[in-house]
DNA sequence: AACTCGGGGCT
DNA sequence: AGCCCAGAGTT
């Protein structure tokens, strides 16, 4: 992508993360409201959590913003708030990885860091017809060497990083590449030996699970209603959500009022079950059965430990099955 | 080395 | 339904 007019660390920074294992044309709103709300590093280091995630809200893989937000904070204690310009310093930030280091010390300071994706995988294994799994460390070393050796030659680092891997995007492609039309066929091995249907190789294949998740947005008269921070490390980590209880059990009244009583909530009048809604959230690794019941009751008394009651979930991020429901439901909806 | 983390687009 | 996406952190 025309990544190449900006030179800015942070924002070639905040777009590498953002477009990891993420499209151009789903991540580039959020790129420009993120630089949008933070357009510097030491505006972002004094950011909460909260408002980087609900940048993030929608986006996925969550602990991107959360890492964001931890090594601005880094950046700004330990290195003056200036971006660090030595690989090695920038690999040590949390949330940066090979890819992302090698990505920012060739595009921002033209330092000679080839990177190593998956469009660089798919080229140069089939370049040299490597038919080993592609996943392993062992062929990506592999790769990462020659990369290091090809990248001595190189006269403009960031030129080549963003040649091979818009070469991956555009001409070798993983499904229906482009070898008719192709300069590189005639050096290319798998091309030579009719391989290039078949890398690259990959071995393992995704197990997904199925969750039910049962969430009760109980609302009382006021508009109050419970929710709570998910802390524990398990997708969504960080983001709020209703009171929750996974489970396969079928839900009825009675079963939410004993979830209810038994988070120590207390609440006034009587419970009512007004709506239940029901989504399947189809994720890569799992599946999730979103169940939420909306219950309706006259005052909610005391949330109990866990929770927070709020008649203002506007500022709260939430994963997209919960914002789902609450733009169906736009009616008890402040957003 | 194997697992886990989201969501969307394409076939 | 399966695969892939300018990957990284944890176990």
């Amino acid at each position: 992508m025309p990544w190449l007019e900006i030179k800015d660390p942070y924002k070639i920074w905040i777009s590498e993360i953002i477009l990891q294992q993420t499209r151009v044309a789903q991540g580039w709103d959020y790129y420009l409201r993120f630089i949008e709300k933070f357009p510097s590093i030491d505006i972002l280091a004094f950011a909460k959590e909260d408002e980087v995630l609900k940048v993030w809200e929608g986006l996925g893989y969550y602990t991107r913003a959360r890492n964001l937000l931890k090594a601005a904070k880094i950046i700004f204690k330990d290195h003056n708030a200036i971006f660090p310009k030595d690989y090695e310093k920038i690999l040590a930030l949390p949330g940066i990885g090979p890819y992302t280091a090698a990505a920012i010390s060739s595009f921002a300071y033209g330092l000679p860091y080839p990177v190593l994706d998956g469009n660089v995988l798919r080229v140069i294994s089939r370049y040299t017809a490597n038919d080993q799994d592609i996943l392993s460390s062992k062929t990506k070393k592999i790769i990462e060497n020659y990369l290091n050796e090809l990248m001595q030659e190189v006269k403009d680092p960031a030129i080549f990083n963003q040649a091979i891997m818009n070469f991956g995007a555009m001409q070798c492609t993983p499904r229906n590449p482009g070898c008719e039309s192709c300069q590189m066929s005639k050096h290319c091995m798998a091309f030579k030996e009719g391989l290039v249907e078949q890398i690259p190789f990959k071995l393992k294949k995704v197990k997904k699970k199925v969750r039910t998740l049962n969430f009760i947005d109980l609302i009382d008269n006021r508009g109050n209603r419970l929710i709570n921070k998910r802390t524990e490390k398990d997708i969504w980590m960080g983001l709020y959500q209703f009171l929750l209880l996974e489970s396969n059990i079928k839900f009825s009244i009675l079963e939410i009022e004993e979830t209810i009583i038994s988070n120590e909530i207390k609440t006034k009048g009587k419970l009512t079950l007004v709506k239940q809604n029901e989504y399947r959230h189809e994720l890569t690794h799992q599946t999730i059965k979103g169940k939420i019941f909306t219950v309706r009751c006259k005052e909610i008394i005391n949330a109990g430990p866990k929770m927070i009651k709020t008649n203002s979930l506007s500022g709260y991020p939430f994963p997209k099955l919960l914002d789902l429901y609450l733009q169906d439901n736009h009616d008890n909806y402040d957003k």
